[in-house]
DNA sequence: ATCCATTGAATGAATCGTCGTTCAGTAATT
DNA sequence: AATTACTGAACGACGATTCATTCAATGGAT
């Protein structure tokens, strides 16, 4: 019972800091968020964050991974479920990403504004979750060149940022104007259908 | 005689602040660089910096916008020299977008670093400039629906986004990792292959 | 032509507010 | 009582901005 609440006390607290962080840094960004303002938003002192983080940079790259791993683990599970071949799971694939933007404004703000700043300027990190998030897409697009209904002539790495880089633009144009969630489902639909036939083998 | 000498040392140390502060931007990231350092890569003390530019926020902001407007320039000169039907302009557009890039790597690696977070986070501004980058390719998506090359079921305004998106996010992973240029016409090739062809009509 | 007065662009050291981080003290738990 | 978790005020470093000062260029006066 003891190490039960104990850990669940401990895991509450870092995750709260998380929680905290994630809703700060969305709103104003990294450079802008005083650890100070972290802490109000979590409900903890400035001092307890350094307990479960070695500093700010390391706050920032933790959140990153967690996310991420959660991310993936979704987005992983969902694709089992997919009855149908590699242009339903590629469809799948779209249709999460945008459906998990708009389930989690805040992680959808974080992730698209801060990735590619973090992704340089933190020191030595090179963001291992972003590169398997990006394999999860670039494994169905070589499933579906090799069972041909995607074309063969375009390599799969480019490609897969490709289309990251596609959905991530619409995401992010749709989570700083602030519109409902109601017509999302469109755009999704909208760029699937650029991207997919973009992809298709031809006869 | 004056005049002249005048305007051109004026513009001259402007011009080499703005140039100094896209290494810096570049090299750093805006929240990591330091108007000394600005001053530095410039050749001019840190307060001549406050004699042309408000803050430094106004600094960041002026060079958004000069350099979009010589990098729009440039893609409207160039794309009224294309003969050849909207297909063609289209796939000159995005030839243009990389060449630029590799011919002006500093300049690459600012705006596909920094835009997202300026847009975001330096207060009241909502950077016309890019919406004016942007139109660009939209009027030609457009022209491509009226005259039939391209589908019309999708939303020009949504479709140059991700367009943009595709192009952005595969420039970002070969200016950040320091590739020849030699090979981003392959790279080029094969994004618009998968645009274009997601864009085309159907019999 | 020479000298002096005036200008204002440019400088860069000093200022001052702003945080990230620490740590001595307090509270909670066992 | 001892150990551990937490707190938040204080510290110190940092860096954007300011402003008193310099000095090269100009032009009017002799």
């Amino acid at each position: 019972m003891e190490t039960k609440e104990e850990k669940k006390a401990q895991g509450d607290k870092r995750e709260k800091i998380l929680q905290g962080a994630l809703e700060a840094f969305a709103k104003k960004g990294f450079y802008n968020t005083k650890v100070s303002e972290i802490a109000d938003e979590a409900g903890v002192a400035d001092g307890t964050i350094y307990l479960y983080f070695k500093n700010k940079d390391d706050l920032l790259i933790s959140l990153f991974e967690d996310r991420m791993e959660w991310i993936i683990d979704r987005i992983e599970a969902e694709l089992e479920q997919v009855e149908g071949g590699t242009i339903e799971k590629v469809r799948r694939y779209m249709e999460l990403h945008f459906q998990l933007a708009v389930e989690n404004p805040a992680l959808a703000e974080f992730i698209t504004v801060e990735l590619r700043q973090s992704a340089k300027f933190i020191k030595e990190y090179d963001n291992p979750k972003f590169g398997d998030y990006l394999g999860i897409l670039k494994r169905l697009i070589e499933e579906g060149q090799q069972d041909g209904t995607f074309r063969e002539d375009l390599d799969s790495r480019l490609v897969s940022r490709a289309v990251f880089g596609a959905l991530d633009e619409v995401l992010l144009q749709l989570t700083l104007s602030a519109e409902k969630p109601s017509d999302v489902s469109l755009e999704a639909t909208q760029v699937s259908a650029l991207l997919i036939d973009g992809l298709r083998a031809r006869e």
